[in-house]
DNA sequence: AGGCTTTTGTGAACGTGTGCACAAAGCTGA
DNA sequence: TCAGCTTTGTGCACACGTTCACAAAAGCCT
């Protein structure tokens, strides 16, 4: 479930506190889901709580840790030590949790070699006997848009089976590889859906506001403005 | 819809390729999804498609621009200017999709003051201000985890509306704001999670390689690793 | 002009995820 | 030891999103 790393981090916290003990009505609060879901989502690895006291945190912080793999820690390699990947290069949230920056990769000889949070950032031409090496599994792609496919498409043929894409592009990838994006403009549009639908007619009842408009102009402009990139 | 971005993008790449049209088949390849559902999701707004032919790619551009509310281009503040701050600054490609970065915020009075990307960082003591003068509605949060909630309390505060949010914490806000939240070490446990279940049992049936044994050892050390984390 | 081909728009079945509600289970205190 | 209280684990109903499949519509070719 992709839950569980939300549930982890909220126990982590409580531990840290020193709290022994949660009950899923807490947890779910803490992590802002549903407690009835929180539960549901625990128990589908195995009992691990106690009726009428709830769940030991050390403990299931442990049986989380292990369901997700992070009970060994994951070598990863960044693509393209730009803007971003030299952001990413510098945080230490990585390694805090299983996670560990193994290489930055960069097609520009002049970016490669650089020394970078302690790393020196190796070129493009490294990166098959890299990821061999050192068994990166976890490829992060931070290059341009047009070079992602590109990229991607080297790091499966070096046996990488899992990538985080922050290119702002669909990747193709052969059965087996998994593939995660981020997608900052897309967050940002998501938003502006949302901010415009509550200014849109705020006062009545919000619900299809704008949307119902359209059908209404069988071929003229919809509401007046750039009617330029309306059809034939 | 929070598919719509995507098509979005698809689309305007065949614009600037100068396709004049494309059927429903051809626009969920490039998006990565079910035709039929990229049907349903484009006949919410309208039937805008021509049966025997397909979308007029110009025309669905502007509709979904017009729906995601891109006519306007939103003005974004970013609070907290280290890593990552900076290198939302320094990126290119929030203008090209209608969000334009009205602001740069610190609270440190170091990092105040310094020219990032053309804009001089300005201090938080400004925020209030500058919400009100800019008319901004979204705010991207990209200070550490702790100092997340209070800096989120104080936009809702300011007005703003909208929130992106890059700290690693469960931000609580008023009804009527919306949160939306970028994370990368969830990522990446999702990822390590599917890529430890690819190495579990490879060979044979990938089913619950390891989360049956726990419960058949009553009281020891589940596996034989790590056996001081468990409960007494 | 009329049939043929292509492609949309959508009805209906399906699967999944969500949340309520409650019985069973364990702890606590008398 | 036993009653009472708290909290888990889960059966069940429901709502949502996804996918198939097909009829209606539009263009095209003869
Ligand atoms: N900077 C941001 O805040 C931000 C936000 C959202 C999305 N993105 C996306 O992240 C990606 C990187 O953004 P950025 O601002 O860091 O860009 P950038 O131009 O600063 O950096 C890109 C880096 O990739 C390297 N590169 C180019 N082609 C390569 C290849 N084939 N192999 C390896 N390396 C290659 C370049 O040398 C450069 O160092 C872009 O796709 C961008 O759209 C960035
Ligand atoms: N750097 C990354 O690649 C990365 C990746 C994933 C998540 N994150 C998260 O993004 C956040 C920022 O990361 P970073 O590496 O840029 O951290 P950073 O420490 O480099 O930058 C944080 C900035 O926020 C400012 N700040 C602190 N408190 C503030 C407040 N109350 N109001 C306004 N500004 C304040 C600081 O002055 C500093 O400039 C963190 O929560 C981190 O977990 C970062």
């Amino acid at each position: 479930m992709a839950r569980l790393p939300l549930y982890l981090r909220a126990l982590s916290a409580l531990s840290e506190r020193g709290v022994p003990t949660v009950s899923s009505e807490e947890l779910a609060a803490a992590a802002g889901v549903n407690s009835a879901k929180l539960r549901k989502d625990l128990s589908y690895l195995g009992s691990y709580g106690t009726r009428g006291v709830g769940y030991d945190v050390e403990y299931l912080v442990y049986q989380i840790s292990r369901e997700l793999g992070l009970t060994q820690d994951w070598p990863v390699a960044i693509i393209g030590i730009g803007n971003l990947g030299h952001a990413l290069a510098n945080y230490g949230g990585f390694a805090s949790r299983g996670f560990r920056v193994a290489a930055l990769l960069d097609a520009d000889r002049a970016v490669a070699g650089q020394r970078i949070a302690g790393m020196v950032v190796r070129h493009m031409d490294d990166l098959e006997q890299i990821v061999r090496d050192d068994h990166v599994s976890i490829g992060v792609i931070t290059t341009p848009a047009p070079a992602a496919q590109g990229v991607c498409d080297r790091l499966v043929a070096a046996g990488i089976t899992s990538i985080l894409n922050f290119a702002p592009t669909v990747l193709s990838v052969p059965e087996g590889v998994d593939v995660r994006k981020v997608d900052l403009s897309i967050e940002l549009q998501i938003l502006a859906f949302h901010e415009q639908r509550k200014s849109a007619v705020d006062p009545a009842a919000p619900d299809l506001p704008a949307a119902a408009q359209p059908a209404a102009s069988p071929a003229g402009g919809p509401a007046g403005d750039l009617p330029e990139v309306m059809p034939a």
